[in-house]
DNA sequence: CTGTTAGCGCTTTCAT
DNA sequence: ATGAAAGCGCTAACAG
């Protein structure tokens, strides 16, 4: 059923290891044999067994990635698929293959991950969340292993990772509600247990200070990171004696909840909110009005953690002092909601 | 470094086959011992290592999702996670790994599935595509490998295969709006080479057949999954002379991009055209108005297709005249953009 | 019940 | 430049 290389070799009159070193692109073999061998495998559509191989290189050649458990998946799915398109793609393009896993809970993706990397099924693993305390990185730092953050962890300080520079990006996203003219400027953050929450919002009170601008505490609310969060805060935001007249939020989707609220109450975007938000989701461009949004290169940061890790696992020999961090630069998408500027007080 | 089979033995005093049974459960071994076996491979920290278990039981414990192509990434993103959801999470639960591939062609995606498949990586397939004429499908019918379709073919009878009866749905969708009192619905379709836009075309057709009501060839328009065909197909539509008063749209994103047109130009929904779509998407509840949908149970897809693939591979002895083709039932979610009666003629 | 033996398909010395 | 042999870690007969 299964052509082998001893099949192969049989056909061919040659020893198994021949066909291997043929394989391998072996440097000692005369060019005659090396045809030979080739023509005979393609004849009898040889495919290597990568288990096999496996088992005497000690690698795999592919890599795991791990998903938010589902109680975390308040990121918009969106927001995961297009972060695995991009590690997808790269993977590929460097002969890797990517798993994917995920547990139920803690515990279970912990031993998911004990069995991929101990049981050598992967080289490393891409880890798409951060928490606070990590018991699976805690894990794979011990155990030597490759991995790769998306995101940062301020726990662990050298370990690779990739994320967005999000205290710059909110800072740029605020500062261009300011440059419109607006002076009264809310935020509406995600948990903040995510240090994704906690960058933006300290972008944000960065770029209100430094314009020497007035920040209230009731012009800051937590939500998540769903449409839900905007149309709460919106209808409390509105209620406000002094209200902002602009907004930043920490997810398009939050900007949806907040644009739906102030349909249904009859206000108009970007006259009576102007509105800025992160991550510039496809429907951001596509709603009414269409939102302001920082592009934070999604796929971009996917494709790189793919390559870093690769990187990693190819050449482990990166003790030295390199750069462990990278930064997926972000881009402002000005669109209809936040072009207004409101009349100077 | 790490721990073998060989190890353990060592240290309990047995021999590595002795090891071996505890593992797997075998039934003839004295409890006492493997009681004590156990306890040194907890101590010792043994995993069994995946590539060996797999070279000589010849079977990977792993499946592999074939994702289309970019070029064919007109559904929406959500969409496929929500797949990819459900197939990981009963893949873990049968002790299967998930592969995740995708070529950036169809001769790249038929090398790589050839690859995964003859280098026996993967023990099975899941297709979440459908083409006309498909290579990948006929490589795995003829290499016997088992393999599951996501959505069906009409060229390839007798594969495995996960679906909803599109047919049915639309029918369903056509008829509510029908039961509403509407006479003259509109359809939104998609792309004309997908078998889906064709199922649910048909059903559309028959509700309307059914209940006696005409049917304009200008009231159907096909486009793309996305919310432009939307926003295109309502311009048309309201400029015609006798304009529909509802619409059955492909899928959510088009509705969308209906609303957006619709709000522009000051019409209301439902009052000015209802609209009834597919795929019942977590935001189709947030727009303003909400939008009635066909849920289509993308997780139950997803999942079905995984136990079905896996059951497959399990006991291959489904030449029988079993079941191949899984129905996932649908339903219809009431929203405000259907919930609208016009005056009757 | 348990130990011994022989591979799974491949790479990699060590010879020639 | 090529062949022979050993072994990666595991399972599955075959013997006790």
């Amino acid at each position: 059923m299964t052509v082998t290389i001893k099949d192969v070799a049989k056909k061919a009159g040659v020893s198994p290891s021949t066909v291997s070193r043929v394989l391998s692109g072996h440097p000692r073999i005369s060019l005659e044999t090396s045809r030979k061998v080739k023509v005979i495998m393609e004849e009898m559509g040889y495919t290597p067994n990568m288990m096999a191989k496996s088992l005497v290189s000690k690698t795999t050649n592919s890599i795991c990635i791990i998903l938010p458990k589902p109680a975390e998946e308040l990121f918009s799915n969106l927001f995961f698929m297009e972060l695995i398109r991009g590690i997808v793609t790269q993977s590929s393009r460097s002969g890797y293959d990517v798993l994917i896993s995920s547990g139920a809970n803690e515990k279970e993706e912990l031993e998911a991950v004990s069995r991929l990397l101990k049981g050598r099924r992967v080289d490393g693993v891409i880890l798409l969340y951060s928490r606070k305390d990590d018991a699976v990185i805690d894990f794979l730092e011990s155990g030597g292993y490759p991995f790769v953050l998306v995101g940062r962890s301020d726990r662990y300080e050298d370990i690779l990772s990739v994320d967005n520079d999000n205290v710059m990006a909110a800072f740029d996203a605020t500062n261009h509600l300011i440059s419109m003219g607006h002076e009264r400027i809310g935020f509406v953050s995600g948990p903040p247990n995510l240090i994704v929450s906690r960058d933006r919002l300290e972008g944000y009170r960065k770029a209100m200070l430094n314009s020497g601008l007035e920040m209230r505490t009731e012009w800051i609310v937590e939500g998540e990171f769903l449409q839900d969060s905007g149309y709460r805060a919106m209808s409390f935001f509105m209620n406000l004696p002094n209200r902002p007249t602009a907004l930043v939020a920490v997810d398009d989707m939050v900007s949806f909840g907040v644009l739906r609220g102030l349909n249904e109450l009859k206000y108009k975007v970007p006259e009576d909110l102007a509105i800025v938000s992160f991550n510039n989701i496809p429907l951001s461009e596509l709603s009414s009005p269409p939102i302001s949004s920082i592009d934070i290169g999604i796929y971009h940061l996917g494709y790189t953690a793919s390559q870093v890790l690769i990187q990693s696992i190819q050449k482990p020999d990166n003790d030295a002092g390199y750069t462990n961090r990278f930064v997926i630069p972000h881009r402002l998408i000005v669109r209809e909601s936040s072009m207004y500027a409101p009349g100077k007080k």
